[in-house]
DNA sequence: ACGAGAACCTGTTTGC
DNA sequence: TGCAAACAGGTTCTCG
């Protein structure tokens, strides 16, 4: 589900409200995600003060006044749910683990699908977890650019569209804004990656920007269950121009939207426009 | 070594 | 209307 827009929304709807808040009560429910839960997983948080609330590619990251550092991934339908001990929901059928605040927030981690995962490790030894290691440069960061993307592309021979959901490549796109950057940058997803480096790269890296920074400030894109921290709906599916508009005129030359797979994966593209 | 495809699991939508 | 198939934002393992 989420890709880098809507993990960082849901960081952002995080961070007011476990910053600098101690958890009194941690809570797990179902321990068979993605990867198990470590054991002593509730006893390494409970009583600790979160120091700050980061993403890392699609991972989000608390760090703790211990040096523990929880990792979460929301996988395809991972969502976290806020709310007030005042006026604590019930529990729902795939709320994995609930967080409690010393300020009264609940936090609670939902995923229907079990695709995400939470586990820990610490600050020292963070950079060299297998989750974390092999990540290639943050899309919005000063590493990725022309020159790391050719270098990441070259000799490929995959698909560009293949590369890009390739998170040592570039840390955090997914088949949505692949889509979609590849069409702002009229590349076809179908061709081959290492033919991308050069003028194509060029537009490519300001392409990706753009998208993801225009789906951050809309709150990331809600399809189906997929809300925002705070329980708002994000509105960048509005702004799509090929994800899920097949059979819908191109908005760039009037053609039809075509859908393939690839990989296994939905491509949305325009074979106008895209080459 | 690399790339395509399957697998993981549940819920919703689509098609006959 | 009802049921089965297809499909869904991700990642990782296996197989060729």
């Amino acid at each position: 589900m989420p890709e880098l827009p809507e993990v960082e929304t849901v960081v952002r709807g995080l961070r007011p409200r476990l910053e600098g808040r101690v958890l009194t009560q941690v809570d797990v429910r179902r321990g068979d995600l993605r990867i198990p839960f470590p054991p002593g997983f509730a006893d390494a948080l409970r009583g600790r003060r979160v120091l700050r609330v980061v993403r890392r590619a699609k991972y989000i990251l608390a760090t703790l006044d211990n040096g523990v550092v929880l990792i979460a991934h929301l996988g395809m339908s991972g969502r976290m749910l806020l709310g007030d001990v005042a006026s604590a929901p019930a529990l729902g059928a795939h709320d994995h683990v609930r967080l409690i605040t010393d300020d009264g927030s609940i936090v609670t981690y939902n995923d229907a699908r079990r695709f995400g995962l939470m586990t820990l490790t610490t600050e020292k030894d963070q950079d060299s977890h297998p989750l974390l290691a092999g990540l290639g440069p943050e899309p919005l960061g000063n590493s990725f650019h022309v020159e790391s993307l050719n270098a990441a592309l070259k000799g490929k021979k995959t698909p560009i569209k293949a590369a890009l959901l390739d998170q040592k490549v570039v840390a955090g796109l997914g088949n949505i804004y692949v889509c979609e950057a590849l069409f702002r940058s009229g590349i076809s997803p179908k061709r081959l990656a290492r033919t991308v480096p050069g003028a194509r790269a060029e537009k490519l890296v300001p392409a990706i920007r753009d998208v993801l920074n225009a789906a951050i400030a809309a709150g990331g894109s809600t399809l189906r269950d997929y809300v925002q921290a705070s329980g708002e709906l994000g509105y960048f599916q509005h702004n799509f121009l090929v994800y899920g508009q097949e059979g819908q005129p191109c908005s760039g030359c009037g053609g039809t939207v075509k859908r393939i797979v690839q990989s296994g994966r939905s491509t949305f593209f325009c074979p106008k426009c895209q080459k």
